[in-house]
DNA sequence: ACGTTGCAAAACAGATAGTC
DNA sequence: GACTATCTGTTTTGCAACGT
């Protein structure tokens, strides 16, 4: 006998689950039934796939190297159903995207939600986690497209520029350079709140000024851009964040912005995927929506 | 001679119940 | 929650009968 369909499914389950339960009810199967498939599997390929850790299944090197090998194999398996499904059904079934803080939190949220109500056979699956995270999860295959706000330089991933987005430095507005136009160099000895390692947003502040010659010293790091808002309402220092994530605030007149003349803030937002996946037509579609959805909401608020 | 259909037996996959 | 033993339903396979 060979190895079935059905098999690499449920090790593609398992893998991105870390559970037999999970991924039984991923695939409709009952748990003693995934096991035996995964097990069955493992038999064929007369190799473990994964190391068992108490409950869970944690995925070893040969596992590793058999999944992105198996999700190719089902993502064509799809290709060929969905080539000959009716266009209903071509968009029906749960899409997992990922995307970075800012994009999702002030993005692709309501986009979801507009995508979700307009094709009620869709399932939008939104994590929410910063730049390098959404790149790992693209690159495992646990998410199918990811919008990410830094650089990425990981092999497996396919990135293309997807919108236009401006940070902004503000601070309290007492703040002595609150509304000021400055240089890199008047702002050497300020303290800055700026998001975590990993997070897009820091990782192009830090590149561009660093290119001026300002080192920013990060007094404090924190993983939200609500965090970074409070931090800086309280003088913590200068907060460096998307546009899109003060933009009531700023109409407010709760912080005031620093001009630093010179520094590049305008940057990609980009779409990723991996390399050996084509997008399915849901994802295409949610793609195509959540661009249009930009540009009217840009549209209006011009208005 | 070759292809199709129908039937019975074997093999297989999945569910339930129970154990660890 | 993972796994095993056992049972059950489904699918596959092999073969005979029939039609073209």
């Amino acid at each position: 006998m060979r190895i079935t369909l059905k098999q690499l499914q449920v090790f593609e389950a398992v893998a991105r689950s870390g559970q037999v339960a999970k991924a039984a009810e991923m695939v409709n199967l009952s748990s003693p039934a995934t096991s035996m498939a995964l097990a069955e599997l493992e038999r064929q390929l007369a190799t473990r796939l994964f190391e068992r850790s108490g409950n869970r299944l944690l995925l070893n090197s040969q596992g590793s190297m058999l999944l992105p090998m198996a999700s190719k194999v089902l993502q064509q398996t799809a290709d060929i159903e969905m080539a000959f499904a009716s266009p209903a059904a071509l968009l029906a079934g749960t899409l997992h995207v990922s995307a970075s803080n800012t994009i999702g939190n002030f993005l692709l949220t309501k986009a979801a939600v507009a995508f979700g109500q307009q094709h009620t056979d869709a399932r939008i699956e939104l994590t929410i986690d910063n730049t390098r995270n959404v790149v790992r999860q693209v690159a495992d295959f646990r998410a199918e497209l990811g919008f990410i706000e830094g650089y990425c330089l990981d092999s497996r991933i396919v990135a293309a520029p997807w919108h236009q987005d401006r940070l902004s430095i503000f601070c309290h507005p007492a703040h002595p350079l609150a509304g000021k136009q400055v240089t890199p160099e008047q702002l050497s000895g300020c303290a800055w709140v700026l998001r975590e390692e990993g997070s897009g947003t820091r990782e192009y502040f830090v590149n561009n000024a660093n290119q001026l010659g300002l080192h920013p010293e990060v007094k404090f790091s924190f993983p939200t851009p609500d965090a970074i808002k409070q931090a800086v309402k309280q003088g913590a220092g200068l907060g460096v964040l998307s546009e899109l994530t003060i933009e009531r605030e700023l109409a407010r007149r709760e912080f005031g912005v620093v001009n630093v003349a010179g520094l590049a803030l305008t940057r990609p937002f980009y779409l990723i995927r991996h390399k050996h996946l084509s997008f399915t037509p849901l994802a295409s579609a949610f793609i195509d929506f959540c661009s249009d959805f930009l540009q009217l909401s840009h549209q209006v608020e011009a208005k």
